[in-house]
RNA sequence: GGGCGAUUAGCUCAGCUGGCUAGAGCGCCUGCUUUACACGCAGGAGGUCACAGGUUCAAGUCCUGUAUCGCCCACCA
């Protein structure tokens, strides 16, 4: 016989004893089937949290999430994986540790060798990982520990060269332009996420070019264009000036030449949709200030990038990564136009320049206007300079390109409706969801990443980053020969067998290691710089291998380099639901486990994260990854802000578990899960029994008032429970509330079990939450006490009690598990055998969080005694009523009547003891013709059922109750006159809706009768 | 600019294929040391479901428009 539960619910210790028992036990460490097969699998991998800082809100809500649905299956007898990690997530941690070792040694990253700056990442990346697992942990994370990954890791580093080469032999990945985020103060590129956009007041510049030969337009002369630019200083780069083809101007002006002010340069006018149309009228800011004329400059604006695109421009970048003006960084007609005034900018910032080109344009009179502007400019968050588009080489990866040896399996051709290829990485992703095998909840969630799916541009994979992946690939620029120069092209060179496999045709001197690396699996590509010098890639699959070690050593030997930068984070985020599993092997992992069942995140990484998986997980493996995407809510503030370090209004899961117990913020978290996008929880500051000042929300004492309920309702249930003898249990000796309990019960299994399913979290948890506080709290443990203290009735309560109370325990488990798993673990000492003999059976378990999920209990649905509790509960109800409203004590024992009809007094009559114990009542009887006695305070129920409570007559309270009742009864019984009165609704309606209707006019005109009747009594009475 | 969403009680939210006499928790009011729980028990007040049209026998629910708020993507000559 084991000891009771504690007074007092402390979550520290159930969660310390829960986890000891978890994790000794490797409950959450499945193994691959022996036999390889047969066992129904359920799989999640994490999102893997970012090594940059501890773990917020928004991860406990989604770790929760996966929790609760890996717990569930567990208990369903899946062999369930739920894969842990992290992430090394490239810039942002390298970020924060410049940041911090600027800020504690005053050293920059470039003040150290490029090992050693990794090094001190790395040491970041140590301490901060194992915080974040030791979170989730605390968070009660059922996660396979045993097999936690790390993007970095060797496992997936290996299926990142893996990946990285595939695509590479594939022709998938490519050398290509792009323009990027530059940082001229500290260097380096800024992801888009970096920029912060400001609100400048500037100038709009209109500057005049002047035309190589005037045009005569409407027997106007017309000498210059003027341009309308915020950015003077770019005009050194320009290449063209653009206008819409469907200016008015176009057909004169199209074609002609401009001369390129201080620069000389002659630049042609072109049509480009683009260009927006003047119109000073607009409400399109942008057509206010337009002249109709663009300058093109490819090299540092995006969108005259993709103009350059269009129309084959030429590219001339004017800037030094310093953000001066220089000829030195691809000017590349420098020789050409070089005069005095160009010189004279030369070396200038960018500002300084800018200064100077405006005066200049105002001494030669072409500077036309001047207006102010405000307008948006992306500043670096780092050094808070305005970031620059600056040009530069970038690995790419082609995901539109069709790959032809994936045809048999995908499928070729273009996906209906778009130009998107079947077979291409992005048709890879695209197709699962159009079929069905790829499913969002909430569905509308598919529409975000379909679309950017059908309008998706090629992937620059490469960052200017030294925490990364380094990317695998030596080059070396060397001079070629060949002898038709003109047909410079991969394919072209194929075709005349000079590269073919690449083995033995290479015409490179000194080319013979080249044939070795082949020989050891490596994929070489090249790209023509110009007639004479091409460039050699060579891409190496996996530096495992000593064997490889030699080849590098060759390689590097011959004058080969390794690629400085390191791959974009989501390209090892995009292999995380097979890299952890081992792949490229054929681990036993990997067949057992993969593709998984659901992945659960936020909607903000939907096109970032969730498409790419999908792409590569096709490409890779040749199944989807997951079948269900799962996009929970983004936690706000109370005032509808996303909760931040900046704002100050980040809760700190950490602090929660410790005040309020992991269990209550599990509680709360998933009974807010809703399918809204985002969720609100205001924000408060409470002081910690340490003095400690911490953000917390009253939200989670919603969670803490039901785990100190559901410890206290267990401990009242397990102190009742000493000497349980299920072999005492008669199925045929249960009263109505075990009947009742169960019934609600069967149907509470059967609520929860089909909304988890569905991925619900909210609704499961509230339906438990009415039946065990409602029904078992409020109505069966008290109707079950005054059983306990009877010899008789004690066995058959006591049996039912701890049925429920397990089944309950259980379906609360993936919700509340650390309580539920301390509770049963008693229950097991206390009461080791349960069961309903003949009934339902509740299977044995050495722990909660193995045990079998509640099934089969349909057979205890009995609509008789629901219908007959409700009853009951109703006329308890009405007697406590005039017990409040006529202020008579609590501790007065009362003697009530009632009248009804025939069927409802018997079921009063019948459960009469019922209605005694909780309604404080000493003598109580039903009849079909009893009369009110006279000084009896009066009710009248729903079904027109009158509750005489004896002894408490306050006519006056009496009347104005009554005469209230009547108002309503009149006013309701119009409405369903009104309606039936209505042929429409009578011929029209669903003919249930109509008899409803109608009895709900008999039911109406009873109660209205009734409630009449006593009134005229009580004002006759005086 | 494109897309997605929200607007229901003082607050945070349910309300799914139209049938609603619109619900829950918190907060508020009244009463209560009822031997599991005051993180509790019993009772109660509180809503022209953002606004304007429409469809329908019937609209919180469907459609159109307006307003306000939010998110994602693109962009900012």
């Amino acid at each position: 016989m084991g000891e009771q539960l504690s007074k007092v619910y402390e979550s520290k210790t159930i969660e310390q004893q829960a986890n000891e028992i978890w994790s000794a036990n490797l409950y959450f460490h499945p193994e691959p089937p022996a036999d390889g097969k047969d066992k129904k699998t359920y799989t999640i991998v994490i999102p893997p949290p970012n090594v940059t800082a501890p773990l917020h809100l928004g991860h406990a809500l989604n770790n929760t999430l996966q929790d609760v649905l890996i717990r569930f299956r567990r208990m369903q007898n899946y062999n369930t994986l739920w894969m842990p990690g992290t992430d090394h997530a490239g810039i942002a941690t390298q970020t924060v540790v410049e940041k911090r070792i600027l800020s504690e040694e005053g050293k920059r990253r470039t003040d150290f060798e490029r090992q050693e700056f990794v090094g001190r990442v790395q040491a970041w990346k140590d301490e901060y990982e194992a915080r974040i697992i030791d979170q989730l942990k605390a968070m009660g994370c059922s996660c396979d520990w045993e097999r936690t990954r790390f993007t970095m890791d060797e496992v997936c580093a290996k299926a990142v060269r893996a990946a990285f080469f595939k695509l590479f032999k594939d022709g998938l990945i490519y050398r290509g332009k792009r323009l990027v985020n530059w940082d001229p103060a500290t260097q380096t590129v800024l992801a888009d996420d970096e920029v912060e956009h400001e609100l400048v007041q500037g100038h709009f510049w209109y500057l005049r070019y002047p035309l190589v030969e005037p045009v005569n337009i409407g027997g106007e002369q017309i000498e210059c264009v003027t341009v309308a630019t915020t950015r003077p200083e770019t005009m050194l780069g320009d290449t063209a000036v653009a206008m819409n083809p469907a200016d008015k101007r176009a057909e004169y002006l199209l074609g002609k030449k401009v001369r390129l002010p201080i620069v000389g340069r002659i630049i042609p006018i072109i049509a480009d949709e683009h260009v927006v149309l003047p119109d000073a009228d607009s409400d399109d800011e942008k057509a206010r200030f337009s002249t109709g004329f663009l300058k093109v400059t490819p090299a540092h604006d995006p969108d005259d990038w993709e103009i350059g695109l269009r129309h084959g421009l030429e590219v001339i970048n004017v800037l030094a990564p310093d953000g001066s003006i220089s000829d030195k960084y691809g000017w590349t007609d420098w020789n050409e136009i070089r005069n005095e005034d160009v010189e004279n900018l030369i070396g200038m910032d960018r500002f300084e320049a800018r200064e100077a080109i405006i005066e200049w344009f105002r001494m030669q009179d072409l500077l036309e206007d001047v207006r102010e502007y405000a307008h948006e400019v992306g500043h670096s968050y780092r050094s808070h300079v305005p970031i620059e588009p600056y040009l530069s080489d970038q690995w790419y990866i082609a995901v539109k390109k069709p790959i032809e040896h994936l045809g048999k399996k995908f499928g070729e051709g273009l996906i209906e409706g778009t130009d998107v290829a079947v077979n291409s990485l992005a048709g890879l992703a695209l197709k699962p969801l159009l079929d069905g095998r790829l499913r969002f909840i909430p569905e509308r969630y598919a529409k975000t990443y379909q679309t950017w799916l059908e309008n998706l541009r090629d992937w620059p994979i490469s960052r200017q980053l030294w925490w990364g992946h380094q990317i695998p690939i030596w080059s070396q620029t060397l001079p070629f020969e060949m002898e038709d120069s003109s047909a410079l092209s991969i394919d072209k060179l194929v075709d005349a067998g000079m590269v073919g496999d690449l083995t033995d045709k290479i015409m490179i001197t000194g080319g013979e290691y080249l044939k070795e690396s082949i020989k050891q699996g490596c994929w070489v590509r090249m790209r023509f710089l110009d007639e004479q010098m091409v460039v050699i890639y060579v891409c190496i699959p996996t530096l495992a291998l000593d064997v490889k070690k030699e080849v590098i050593k060759e390689l590097e030997t011959a004058g080969f380099v390794r690629d400085t930068d390191v791959l974009d984070t989501w390209f090892s985020s995009a292999l995380w639901p097979f890299s952890t599993m081992g792949w490229p092997e054929d681990t036993p992992e990997l067949k057992t486990f993969y593709p998984g069942n659901v992945l659960c995140t936020a909607r903000d990484i939907i096109t970032l994260w969730v498409s790419r998986m999908v792409m590569m997980g096709q490409y890779c493996v040749g199944n989807v990854p997951f079948s269900n995407v799962y996009i929970h809510a983004m936690i706000q503030d109370g005032e509808g802000r996303r909760m931040s370090k900046s704002l100050g209004n980040g809760i700190d899961p950490l602090v929660i578990i410790e005040s309020h117990g992991t269990d209550a913020m599990r509680f709360t978290l998933t009974s807010m899960t809703t399918d809204t996008q985002d969720i609100r929880m205001p924000v408060v500051s409470m002081t910690l029994p340490d003095g400690r000042v911490e953000n917390t929300s009253p939200k989670f004492d919603i969670g803490r008032n039901f785990c100190n309920k559901l410890w206290n309702a267990s401990r009242f249930a397990l102190m009742n429970l000493e000497g349980l003898d299920p072999a005492e249990f008669d199925p045929g000796k249960m009263d109505i509330t075990d009947r009742w309990i169960l019934s609600r019960l069967a149907k509470t299994v059967s609520e929860v079990t089909e909304s988890l399913a569905q991925f619900k979290y909210s609704e499961p948890l509230s339906s438990l939450y009415r039946f065990f506080w409602n029904d078992f709290c409020d109505w069966y443990l008290e109707w079950a006490k005054p059983r306990m203290q009877n010899e008789r009735k004690k066995p058959i309560a006591q049996n039912v009690l701890a049925f429920v109370l397990d089944h309950t325990l259980r379906l609360l488990h993936p919700f509340v598990p650390f309580i539920t798993e301390g509770i049963f673990q008693k229950l097991n000492e206390i009461a080791p055998m349960r069961g309903l003999k003949g009934v339902a059976e509740s299977k044995e378990a050495k722990a909660l969080v193995i045990a079998q999920w509640p099934e089969g209990l349909e057979s205890l649905m009995d609509e008789d005694a629901e219908k007959q509790i409700m009853l009951i509960q109703a006329a308890i109800r009405t007697i406590r009523d005039i017990r409040s409203n006529r202020n008579l004590p609590p501790n007065k024992i009362l003697v009530v009547s009632a009248k009804s009809q025939q069927e409802t007094v018997e079921i009063l009559n019948g459960n009469a003891e019922l209605i005694q114990q909780l309604a404080g009542v000493k003598e109580f009887e039903a009849g079909t013709a009893l009369v009110k006695p006279a000084n009896a305070a009066i009710s009248i129920m729903d079904d027109a059922t009158e509750v005489y409570v004896h002894d408490a007559v306050d006519l006056r309270a009496e009347r104005a109750k009554l005469k209230k009742q009547k108002e309503q009864l009149e006013k309701a019984k119009k409405v369903v006159e009104a309606k039936l009165a209505n042929e429409n609704f009578v011929t029209k309606a669903k003919p249930e809706v109509v008899a409803q209707a109608g009895d709900r006019l008999t039911e109406l005109s009873e109660q209205l009768n009734t409630v009449e009747k006593h009134l005229s009594e009580l004002y006759n009475s005086g």
